[in-house]
DNA sequence: GATGAATGAGGGTTCATTCAT
DNA sequence: GATGAATGAACCCTCATTCAT
């Protein structure tokens, strides 16, 4: 339906225009009026995409996740080389710079209902990781004497311990590179004896 | 002095109550004057004692970090285990719950100068674990092939990263021991080949 | 014709679902989407049937008067009785709950044309009265000191202010006895000396 | 205390600014920023003196009211007479002009709190006047078959009646002279047999 | 005729900050 | 130094109304 379409696009076109000023302005000086027009729309507009600010910011922070890993699931062979490739390519795609991942970060920790958004992903997220991780700990590529919950824990903590840290510094090193090599010790923190 | 003992105490009450307020409500909702308040001084008093809300959560961010390494210089010895100690110390002495972590990285987040402190804070901190770090090298506890500077930046990313999946998670479990165990696979991760 | 039935059906239905919501949650509250929603129509449609939401009320303000005086209009006898019996069977039959006649005293003065309206309506309603009035003065039910024109503004401010203050009050007695018995006094005030 | 004073004459300015913007525009259109402007203030400073614009209104309402029965407790005589003089001065004295009676009845009527406050005012003032119905009953000035708190109701319904359609009516003759009127017949109505 | 997405002015309200007392 | 009244920009959000489909 051409209506459905347009709808869509315009959807599309506040949640650009969103990710655009919290890069430029960071998240609080990115105000729904401002987001309203550089998307090219009215203020009132935007309420009928987004109930709130708030909601808008729970439907970017799917940024941060995706559900790439399900792919890996029931293939055969060595799990933990091509986990480190998948984590290359998800955070190659996704164009997170600095100051954008501070401003989710913020827009995320003042606002409960993107808390509970927050821990849904990591859920839905570990879902798909626990039976990869107990496939290699059964393989032997991953340590056993640690549960598998945990150590999916642990991959998110370097995860976004990385994220932050990254997003706090001055500098503009690319986050792939930062996250690859970090992955890399977390492996041979989790590798077997 | 006795004027400057008072002086100090206010600071220290207007502190401690935005702490707990922080705690109470998150960090937007806890307005300044509810702190003022809190500390039983007037709104205005506030600002005698902090140039702004900003400059608040500056010095309240120190509670991320404490510069206890430097005790560890110029004694013998491994230094992995003495280290493992320091950060479970540390941990357990400030008092995070996490709410309050939320509201401090918040805090910290949208603010530039906040920016500006925690990359000072890292730095020095920095300047103090570097040598340690390059000691260990020296001793064979850890991995030579990746400088000292890495290796301290992805111990705080570590750090970080544990403090915001923790402070994120519904639970309430206590840091100390997620953070200890963490630290251990990074240790592992780190140590030589 | 078929067409023109249904659209006196829908504008009856838009009527109805106006004063069940007015009932239930108030003037202001009640808005023009959740009138057309619980009308089962769409938000455009409300406004084929009516140029705005200031003219349903005006639509609406009906509800208060009647000109079921025309009746009594060319019959012989006492008159007071007769009225006093219609003023029962009048408020008896609209049944305006305390919620809802407030919402249509608010909608009706917060509105130019309402106003108007409410003038016509007097006006109207005093063509009928006021030879009816006459009449009665002639026979010497009711006193012949006051123009007839003010005798019905009297009854017209005994009228709204019982509405008023009844619409006001906390409980739930009915409206009709408390009319019946305000009218009672009015009657006995406007009785020859 | 300056500093004491000085708040009450700006809430008094405040009142004034929107007593004058709701006899000239109506309850809605005079928006707070309007009246904090009217009363040479900042749109902030109204919040400081007025948690709303409901709270004003309810402190407005007042203006519908006022104890001066109190006076007549205690002295003896005719009641009667007294009362009409008395209701003749109120009125006299509070300059309700036709938009502003408009204006805060609408303000009123789309307000719980002022629902609240109205039946505390009206109840406040039966209190006041229970005690000399009763007298003038027993005097034999007033009907003894109804109850005191009956006729002063009667006599609320009668006074709001007045206000009321005076208030739609287009012309501008005074409130007063109507009053008088009105309650002379009101007067007589509730006269003994 | 019916639809509902788009509008956008304006709503009430908040709160960090200033400054006269 | 302490106070708290005043500030006013900015906040998020509402909703009657329009109009292209």
């Amino acid at each position: 339906m051409n209506r459905e379409l347009k709808k869509e696009q315009t959807r599309a076109r506040i949640k650009e225009a969103a990710l655009s000023l919290f890069s430029e302005q960071g998240y609080e000086p990115a105000t729904v009026e401002a987001i309203a027009k550089q998307a090219g729309v009215a203020k009132g507009t935007f309420f009928n995409y987004f109930a709130s600010k708030d909601e808008l910011i729970c439907d970017l922070q799917g940024l941060f996740a995706t559900n790439e890993a399900a792919k890996l699931k029931d293939t055969p062979g060595p799990l933990v080389p091509r986990l480190q490739l998948l984590i290359f390519e998800i955070v190659k795609r996704f164009e997170l710079n600095k100051p954008l991942t501070r401003a989710l970060f913020q827009g995320m920790l003042g606002n409960g209902s993107s808390l509970v958004k927050h821990n849904e992903l990591l859920g839905a997220l570990s879902e798909t990781l626990l039976p990869l991780v107990r496939q290699a700990q059964e393989n032997g590529e991953i340590r056993k004497d640690m549960p598998a919950e945990m150590l999916a824990q642990q991959a998110f903590q370097t995860y976004f311990g990385t994220l932050f840290v990254w997003a706090m510094e001055a500098g503009d090193e690319p986050l792939a590179t930062r996250m690859t090599m970090t992955f890399e010790l977390f492996f041979k923190g989790i590798a077997p004896q």
